[in-house]
Parts: structure tokens; C-alpha cells; sequence
DNA sequence: ACAAAAGTGTTAAGAATACACCCATGT
DNA sequence: ACATGGGTGTATTCTTAACACTTTTGT
């Protein structure tokens, strides 16, 4: 069965999320090869023999975007999708990741490619279907922070709870009512008052608080 | 790039289960050859250029177990696993699909590989990490049962709601209070009771149900 | 009449929702 | 003193959980 065998070429996709201004943005490169050549798109590049996809995934964030993977809260694996159809160069599969970050700076001029956040609200047009892999990757995402502390992968490490609704709404994108998410948020134990206050405006200043844990945990659902 | 680019293997994996008398069985198959020569393991085999992930899900049912996709009432990819370390042979990339059904039949004298569907609690030892990713597949199934009528996939077309309850129980392993579980499930409204009663033994006769839709809808969680 | 599975209701506790005002601070 | 975001409580409704007896049928 191995005789004559000739694999389909293997991608891999990184939909690479942070919050700016309490918006969600994503990480797009602008194509510098055909097809979709000057597109917008998700950072991604072959896997070949040898390397995992994680691996991939590491390197492709590193030399697409100058991103190195230790700079990403949270990441995991999406959905592997054929791309019969979809890329005009034939077939080929592409294992997509999700990843989670706080305060990234890219570097645009480092690349040829030009990697950039940009809200999900105001996407330019994108190449092959990375249009329909981004929603799937929300989706994912709003029913993640539902059921468990992933939140904490968007914000810094010290926030507010009115910063911290603020994530919810937008990665949600709905709001909530104040003192029933407080009610809420505060049940689940999740979280750890500090003694510091954060003078934002002139105004009364907030309390900070902390994850216990800045790792993946489940919980109760959170928000219905 | 794609010049010397050279692909991993991409393989295929279907753990398919059913329910045979009030537990879950999954479809495994014996190995005929290296690596893993007589051991038990999950359906799988080779995708080449080509052909979709599905077609070969569907290719290898039909091949390696004599069964066709359409006997299946509902099946999903499950996760996508790199096989380093994993497969003598070195790298591969194994894209694996969940597939459902009831009632299937296997004729297991018709392939070398003797496929035949084993209960869960009595698994023999497995080829590769197969085990684990039966593990997975039974907690996706679990959770998937709990907020969706994914269940309809394992039971004939009308059942009793002792049926229904027992099948629950086997999905989720453990037992749950027959008056509060009537309860719920009814008030979900995917249940559409017929004029039937099955007179199963001796006894009362049950009142026959079938769901509304054999396709999957969300549901408010049923079972937490 | 008996054995066995089918079927049915109530109560109590906890969770979710809706909703409006006072507090602390800087200017 | 005022403008602004921070912070808090209650009443009501809905949901969940615990729990045991009567009904129907075939033998």
C-alpha cells in the first residue's frame, strides 16, 4: 500500500487572536506569492516530513510574523480542513490552530509580508477561505471562555472586573449585566482580589484582581 | 517553497460506535500486517493525494470493514494527531473521524481483518495509541450527548423513553433518576410520542417515541 | 395474585434574572 | 460641587434535585 503512495500536500493555518481597544482582532499576513497574491490571510505554510504540526505552527508564526510561540497565553488545535476546492493549486489539507495572546507587538516591517492585527469587525477580503476558518475560530473561542477561565489568555495578567466584563462582551459580543456578572465571576472562585487599585481616570479607581491559575481550567458555565 | 517539499503521510482513523446491548461498542479491526501484526486497532489507513479526508474515511469503512458511510447516522472529525513517536515508521499524520450508528451489521468473514465491534469495558490491548484516542472520542460523545439530540444516532428510529434513558447511561456512565430525567428530556420538545406501546416482555407495555429531526440539533444541556 | 417494568408529582434548595442607587476620586 | 466610572442588594422566577408509590400487563 506504501508503493506509488504520494501524500497530499499538508498545511498548517494559525488564527492567532488578541484584544485591542476591547475588540478582537486577528493576525493577518498580506500574500506575497500567487495565488491571492496581495490578499489578506492567515499566516500558514507547509508541514513537511519531519516536523510536527505543532512544530509548523511554531515555526510558520515565527517566520510569517516574527511571532514566537511562547509569546501566545493559549493556543490549540482547531480544525483540519480539505482544501479540494479551495486552493486553486489542488488538493491539500490544512491543519489550523488557535492561539490566544495578550499586548503583541508585531514588527510589520520585519516581513516581506506584512503581519498585522486587525478587528474582526473591519476584515479586508480574504484569501481562499480563511474568511469562513476565522468565524469557526470565534465560535470556538465564545463557547470556550463559557466553560472555562480562558479569558485569562486575552487579558494581562492584572485587570480589573469591569476589564475583565469588557473581554467577555467582546469576545462574546454581547453585553452583560454588571452586578450579575460580578455575582458570577466571583462564585466561581476563579479569581483573586489584590491589594492594589488601578487609578485609571480621575475617577473612583478599581480594584485589581488576579487568576489564581494562568492555566486552562474548567468550570461551571460562566454565561449561558 | 514547494520546490523539495516533501509531505508527511497522511492516514485516516474511524472510530465508529454503536450500542449493543445497553453499551458502547467500538468497530476495530485486527492488523494483517506490520506494525502491530495481530494486534487490534481502529479502522484506518492511508490518504492519498487526491482524495478528501472523507472520502477516505468512507474508502476505508468500506475496504478494511465491509461497511458503508451511509449505515452511519452521523460522524464528525474528531482531532487531527501527529503520529511521531507514535508509529514505528516514523512521522505520519493521522486526521481522525468519530461515526455513529445503531443496528450496523459486520460481516467478518469478509475482509482479512476481521472487523467486529467490541464494548468498551472489555478492550483488548490496542496497535499505536489507539486507546487514547478512543478515550477522546468517548469524552467528545459524552459531552456531545449532553447538548444535542446526538443521541438519535445510537438508537433505532422509535424507542421506548427506558430505552432512551438506558442508552443516556451508557453514554455518560452512570445512572440517572428515572422521573427527573422523563422530565427534562420531554421538556426539550425533540420527542415526538406515537400511538405504539411496545410489549416488550411479559409486562406493561411502553409508550414507542421517535425525535422530531434524525439530525443533529443543539438542545439546552439536558444532562449536566 | 404475583412479578416486573411503566408511569407519574411534590417539595425544597439553589440559580438566574431584572433592576437603581450610593461611593470614591480628580478636577 | 460635579462628572465619571466603581461598586453593591433584593425580590422574583425558574431550574434542579431528591424522593416512592400506583398502574398495567402476561403468566
Amino acid at each position: 500500500m506504501k508503493h506509488n503512495y504520494i501524500a497530499p500536500v499538508l498545511t498548517v493555518d494559525a488564527v492567532i487572536f488578541q484584544l485591542i481597544n476591547n475588540e478582537l482582532n486577528v493576525l493577518l499576513i498580506k500574500r506575497s506569492q500567487a495565488p491571492f497574491k496581495n490578499n489578506y490571510a492567515l499566516p500558514g505554510g507547509y508541514n513537511p516530513e519531519g516536523e510536527t504540526t505543532i512544530e509548523a505552527f511554531s515555526r510558520i508564526l515565527q517566520t510569517k510574523a516574527g511571532l514566537s510561540m511562547s509569546k501566545l497565553q493559549l493556543f490549540e488545535q482547531l480544525y483540519t480542513f480539505d482544501t479540494v476546492g479551495r486552493d486553486p493549486r489542488g488538493h491539500a489539507v490544512s491543519v489550523t490552530y488557535l492561539g490566544l495572546g495578550r499586548g503583541i507587538e508585531i514588527d510589520s516591517t520585519k516581513t516581506t509580508e506584512k503581519p498585522k492585527f486587525y478587528p474582526l469587525s473591519k476584515l479586508p477580503r480574504l484569501a481562499f477561505d480563511h474568511r469562513a476558518i476565522i468565524n469557526y475560530a470565534q465560535e470556538r473561542l465564545s463557547s470556550k471562555v463559557s466553560y472555562s477561565n480562558a479569558i485569562y489568555a486575552l487579558l494581562p495578567k492584572e485587570f480589573t472586573l469591569t476589564q475583565l466584563q469588557q473581554a467577555y462582551e467582546a469576545v462574546l459580543g454581547r453585553s452583560l449585566d454588571k452586578r450579575n456578572f460580578r455575582k458570577r465571576v466571583l462564585a466561581l472562585k476563579l479569581l483573586k482580589p489584590t491589594v492594589k487599585y488601578l487609578a485609571d481616570g480621575a475617577y473612583r479607581p478599581a480594584r485589581i484582581y488576579t487568576f489564581h491559575k494562568q492555566a486552562l481550567q474548567s468550570s461551571k458555565t460562566l454565561i449561558d
